[in-house]
DNA sequence: TGTGTATATTAGTATATGTTCATATTTTAT
DNA sequence: ATAAAATATGAACATATACTAATATACACA
């Protein structure tokens, strides 16, 4: 087989910029915290101290999570006073976090 | 509203395994480069060299996401003479991945 | 057995990441 | 204005990650 068969069919790679959103959004649920912050923020919203009391974390890490989650625009707040209660706000990686727990669990 | 209030609703935190999995999981499809290789699986098998090649990595490069990628069972290999033909192995994450990049596609 | 080819592995390095402490900011109520 | 409560931020640290060069291993075949 000569190299002109192999190269037969072009391949198309990923353009840039989808493949930084689709890594960049699979990095955010590559992490134990956050799946645990996002699994928690299923049903319900939590503000950021309820947040850290239910999953033992502190304060201040889940901010940072809650930063990094808001960035890419999976969580969103609405504030109530000095409170903000955040939710999630992307239903397809919702569904593909729910997927795969699911799948995980029966495996 | 009493603290009672709050804590009237038990939360059920994700056992450890899953979510070590999940995560596990996640975090291979967080990295451009696997996420680069796994788009390549898609549809046929490559060797080693050939997915160098076409994503101009270097070898050993590739090698080193390959066996992150076989030790969490998401691609396969077989072997005809010296050469190892890689394939994708795990069904439910290559339909993740597609559903994402579709996604990411039309946002 | 020796050589070439394909792949895997090891060690080193630079960068990215996650957590923590301390502190700043924002908002509300007095 | 001041204090309290809730959250955000910055710096520092330890660890994890990804890539590379060099080398080792595995296989085929003369």
């Amino acid at each position: 087989m000569s190299n002109e068969d192999q190269s037969e069919f072009e391949y198309n790679d990923l353009d840039e910029e989808t493949l930084f959103v689709v890594s960049q959004t699979f990095k955010a649920l590559g992490d134990p915290t956050r799946v645990r912050i996002l699994h928690l923020l299923f049903e319900n919203e939590y503000s950021v101290n309820q947040i850290a009391e239910t999953l033992s974390l502190r304060q201040s890490t889940v901010s940072h999570q809650l930063r990094f989650l808001k960035n890419l625009r999976l969580v969103k707040y609405r504030r109530e006073g000095t409170t903000l209660y955040y939710s999630h706000d992307d239903e397809h990686v919702m569904n593909v976090l729910e997927q795969t727990i699911k799948h995980a669990l029966h495996s």
